[in-house]
DNA sequence: GTCTATAGGCAGATAGAC
DNA sequence: GTCTATCTGCCTATAGAC
């Protein structure tokens, strides 16, 4: 173990994040308790408080690690997918993705709850959108000069209405329970705002 | 009185409705009270309780009255705007009224809590989806039929794209606080798709 | 690191006086 | 219709034993 510490205790951060993070996903920050992740996990109370003592701590982490892995998602597309549509594509798939484990976006349901959060879990969600919208800006403007993508306006502003329209179209495809219905809108509005 | 009550109090059902509407805009559900709302209206939480029982009922109260109020902007729209592009930008205009409220759409924010809601309202919330898209459906038939639209599909397919990218669009315009942002999306978002 | 036990507060909700 | 008073339960969080 690089940390040193009790083997079989050493993936209890993440396996509590993991818990976490589902119960965020599908029923928003204000709608699970240390109580729900505890049961899953059969540990107390207590002993999540240990690895994260207050519910904002536990929340900053959780987008912490999000950004993360879904920034390197990103970097996965760009090293994988040499043109601009396809990695728009991708991008969207990412979302498909989420959405396949009956989740929403982390942050875009923190976005929903925003006026509630914590002061550092409001900042967090920001950065998970800027740093969204540069990528997509990025991917944009490559795409733009091989020609593979022609669009008016801004690349900065398209890449915006691309972040709203995909959250948008989780937001509304997870109640109708219906996949096919966010992949189609995410088609749509990437195909309309490309034409 | 119409209804014969105490005329002082008349109108204490609705305006229970109206302090609630706004904190649930804001808040969310799992976010406020009835604690919340006494405070604001200076009455006591058993009074509530005394005209909504229950918060579910409230909640259903909630959305009724949303509907509603939303189903008759919609038939002043059809009143007063002869023309199918006009009526999808003042049905945009809609929401950015909302957001000028600082408020989410009612029902979009259900949608993120969706999977915590009672059943009836998790029902009521579809049914407010289900008309906005009809309504969104008739005015695209009757663009494309007097060739002021003009687009690809099957019209209600794009009333679900365009429902789903305003949604977003308020959602993620609401923590940056920037009505613009919201404005730039929609107008990029429908004319991508009417293109 | 995890436990038991518990604190202190707020949630939704009800009984019964006025 | 509104009040006071109260119930029960869950919430976040902490103290201290193991």
């Amino acid at each position: 173990m690089a940390t040193g510490t009790n083997p079989a205790a050493a993936g209890t951060p993440q396996r509590i994040l993991d818990v976490a993070e589902r119960l965020v996903q599908r029923r928003g920050f204000n709608g699970f308790s240390y109580s729900n992740v505890a049961a899953e996990l059969s540990v107390t109370n207590a002993s999540l408080h240990y690895h994260f003592p207050t519910k904002a701590e536990l929340g900053e982490a959780l987008i912490a690690r999000y950004t993360e892995r879904f920034t390197a998602e990103l970097e996965r597309i760009e090293a994988g997918v040499p043109d601009a549509p396809g990695r728009l594509a991708a991008y969207a798939d990412l979302y498909a993705d989420v959405l396949r484990g009956e989740r929403m976006c982390l942050c875009g349901i923190l976005a929903a709850e925003y006026q509630t959060l914590p002061a550092l879990m409001c900042a967090a969600v920001i950065r998970f959108f800027d740093q969204n919208e540069v990528w997509l800006e990025r991917v944009l403007i490559k795409g733009r000069e091989e020609g593979s993508l022609s669009f008016d306006g801004e690349p900065r502003s398209i890449a915006q209405s691309i972040l709203s329209a995909l959250e948008g179209a989780m937001l509304i495809a997870r109640p109708y329970d219906d996949l096919e219905r966010f992949q189609s809108d995410a088609r749509r509005l990437l195909t309309g705002m490309l034409a």
